[in-house]
DNA sequence: ATGTCTTTGTGAACGCGTGCACAAAGATAG
DNA sequence: CTATCTTTGTGCACGCGTTCACAAAGACAT
């Protein structure tokens, strides 16, 4: 989700609920996989089934997308490739530039689940002088400066942030500036947006620390629970008193 | 505010609603920033603005959680830190273990926000024999052949998998099978485990193609609409006769 | 054709999450 | 102590998403 503002008129999207067009890249998925194996049609409980969904809930978001089953047969299969593929907007080609060659950035550029949806890496570009023409997954970095002319002259219109957090809303900035209206966001940063900038965020860090939650909670029932530390009160005023015998925050990475 | 000794009966951790959950991280990351600032404390509207998120929706959070702000005031930093932490369980080790050392886990196994937030990495499985000894952030890769030991011996209960989607099950398998109970699955797959494990997908190419479809939908309002390309749907056996949802369909059906 | 069987498409009920709006709580000043 | 001002905590209403359950639609057998 974007900063400032968290639009969702939802009536605006062709009246497909949001959270249907975040499904439907999973149908996608499991239909491709079905066609490879030459499967002529399928039903809404075994796709369901393959798409790790309640086939009722399949059943509607295809609804919203039109009729396209047939009663007492089911789906067919490279039909509804079609037109889920379509829907998405992955009929065309979606030149992305991904900004930020570090680790993630290198591994991004070699996923290839990318190019197999329509997505082609128009350009890989980095702040550091000394990767310009190193090329990564085939493809040489350019330097920053060049973002603007990259973008524009290949119409880049989606963008990938893999810099650090204290880089990305710069490179944000610039990248709207240059005209890209969709935004994936890797950096641990709330990005802020003007209206008509989409701002998707994949962050790793939470996802570990929601997966801590319910893990906790779940060893927590069979112990007498509560008492991993009920000392460490307030510490209320504005005193640096580093808090917890956990002692968090080691701030540098074990390597 | 005394010492918060309000402790929710039973309700304390179950009757955190899912959603909040997923934005403590955001919170607890936007008080990090301030803390480190020596900001001593914040009010709602303030700390809602650097996470990203509604005030109302904000203060609704922390009341799942208990009464730690002071009317006309705001909350205590330090003190919703740690109590954030707590409540998700950062203040203790987690170990982790991240199977699948390519591009992705190999950007994962350097990635800081894990340290930093009371993960900690310990170790890094590989299936490709080569792999094993070869230090990747300043940790040997081990043989897939040690996981059950390394899990085992380590006490682990959180696994990553970032492998190629074509063995995501079966380390899986052998993941749940040897103790892990959380598991964040980078492979494009939907992973099936048994009841009692928490499974957390992150997709990169989904995250994408979500995107792909509301740049659609914003070039689509300009242009003519529809249309995009009435060429070539797949023709499929078996069946004939398809309905055309609304006309936008060629559905080159022969009768 | 007629009947039976399978599977879709959807109306309707329900539950969760969100945001408004305001009373209560506490700080602060006089 | 009283008055005023700030900000929290929450009751309430609304809308979205999920799920159930079933009628309608078509395939298939007789």
């Amino acid at each position: 989700m974007a900063t400032g503002r968290t639009h969702r008129p939802a009536t605006r999207s062709r009246g497909i609920p949001e959270a249907t067009v975040a499904r439907l890249p999973l149908y996608l998925r499991a239909l491709t996989a079905l066609s490879e194996r030459s499967v002529p049609t399928v039903s809404s409980e075994e796709l369901a089934a393959a798409a790790g969904v309640n086939s009722a809930k399949l059943r509607k978001d295809f609804s919203y997308l039109g009729s396209y089953g047939t009663r007492g047969v089911g789906y067919d299969v490279e039909y509804l490739v079609y037109q889920i593929s379509r829907e998405l907007g992955l009929t065309q080609d979606w030149p992305v530039v991904i900004v930020g060659i570090g680790n993630l950035g290198a591994a991004l550029a070699n996923y290839g689940g990318f190019a197999s949806r329509g997505f082609r890496v128009a350009a890989l570009i980095d702040a550091d002088p000394a990767m310009a023409g190193t090329p990564v997954a085939g493809i040489p970095v350019q330097h920053a400066d060049e973002l603007e002319r990259i973008v524009s002259d290949n119409g880049v219109s989606i963008g990938v942030i893999s810099t650090p957090a204290g880089a990305a809303q710069q490179v944000c900035d610039r990248l709207v500036a240059a005209g890209v209206t969709s935004i994936l966001n890797f950096a641990p940063t709330v990005l802020s947006v003007p209206d008509g900038v989409d701002v998707r965020k994949v962050d790793l860090s939470i996802e570990l620390q929601i997966l801590a939650f319910h893990e906790q909670r779940k060893a927590g029932e069979d112990t007498s629970e509560n008492a991993p530390d009920p000392a460490a009160p307030p510490v209320r005023s504005a005193s640096a008193g580093r808090k917890g015998p956990d002692g968090d925050m080691p701030a540098v990475m074990p390597a």
